[in-house]
DNA sequence: AAAAAGTTTGACCAAATGGTTAAATATATC
DNA sequence: GATATATTTAACCATTTGGTCAAACTTTTT
């Protein structure tokens, strides 16, 4: 009974979590999400009252599940060059994983910005907690850049180019597929190379 | 006639425009439109057939503005750093006063990405064109720098910190609106910087 | 000024969509 | 094995939504 509810309440969440991430919540189609786990409509609204609840139930889950990583990344206690090392290569690979992602946040917070905060608690997200220790290594290391503009241009350069895909492929690629997702795992070694080298001219001399 | 007849079309194409950006394909509602423009829903039909017909119509006009923009900065022929800053000026500008425009491009290229070729063409860019410049540029002034990391770095991180404005706002300034924006702005001189500095790394000793 | 052509409107329609409900089926409890 | 409880289904509903149409109104043409 419980296991069977488990089974049942699983596919439902794993399907509206594609179908939701894919097409959005204006996009996607309760009848969609319930074809896609193999059952019917009604059952969806007996597992989860309505669209707007089991939207929040998937969206939840995968902040806490993003949040979380990038919490623990931000808190080890390691050279910053490594800590770039670290985020850029767990989140190229959720990314490549998970293409729909990007846009699936974009969307969501464009859509319901005022909901955020709420959705940050209930992810349990402290941002002060990884941008202070942040702060601290880069001031021990001796790096003069605003820890905000640091965090903020390695999520760009990690993020939009998964998020911007179709079109990135083209205008790089001739819209050739395995070229850009080989040129997209290459990342992983370039970008730490290009933060490197722009700490480097943050470094204060003495 | 033909005056009033433009008055009504850039009416409707001015509302469309602003409530398909804003809410993307799905979420805008023809009704919504039509209220904006201050007409009947009837009229909308009777000057754009159909929804998709207006959208594209909309989507068009944005990509013909942004695209030639950047094929202007991208063939000038003066120095990178000199480019770089001119994009980071111009776009940051055209996204404060459009913070919504990349989330809308985000969201249509994954609702629709084989699409994406013929808009390319409908909105006259050629990507080869403004990739080889700057490819020429980075090898005369010296740099080792793959091109494509060098464009993708800096369209990551013009662009992604407006496309995510509502999560950098609470993560990096607790919500404060008018921190956030002077933030943006601080940004058209530090990315310059960054990148500045990233590419002496790649400068090839001699 | 009359006819023709173009523009605007309100009433209406069919399809899609989120959601409900009562009956049927399976499962657990006694 | 009977009763109670939980799960699943099919039929149905109300609302929303993109779209149509004929009539009314304006403007242009003759």
């Amino acid at each position: 009974m419980t296991e069977k509810e488990k089974h049942t309440e699983e596919k439902i969440a794993e399907a509206a979590r594609e179908v939701f991430i894919e097409k959005g919540m204006d996009g996607a189609r309760m009848q969609e999400i319930a074809d896609k786990a193999g059952i019917n409509k009604s059952l969806l609204h007996y597992y989860f009252r309505s669209k707007e609840k089991l939207f929040n139930f998937v969206l939840s889950k995968i902040m806490s599940i993003i949040g979380s990583r990038l919490g623990v990344i931000m808190q080890e206690d390691v050279a910053i060059i490594d800590k770039v090392k670290a985020f850029v290569d767990l989140y190229t690979d959720l990314l490549l994983k998970n293409p729909f992602l990007p846009n699936f946040i974009f969307n969501e917070i464009t859509r319901n910005p005022d909901g955020l905060i709420d959705r940050f608690s209930t992810a349990n997200i402290k941002p002060g907690e990884f941008i202070k220790p942040l702060e601290r290594q880069l001031k021990k290391e001796g790096y003069s850049i605003n820890p905000h503009d640091f965090v903020l241009n390695l999520l760009s350069m990690v993020i939009f180019p998964v998020a911007g895909r179709p079109i990135i492929q083209i205008l790089l690629f001739e819209g050739d597929s395995s070229a850009y997702k080989k040129y997209i795992v290459s990342r992983k070694e370039s970008i730490v190379t290009y933060v490197m080298y722009a700490l480097e001219g943050y470094r204060i001399k003495q």
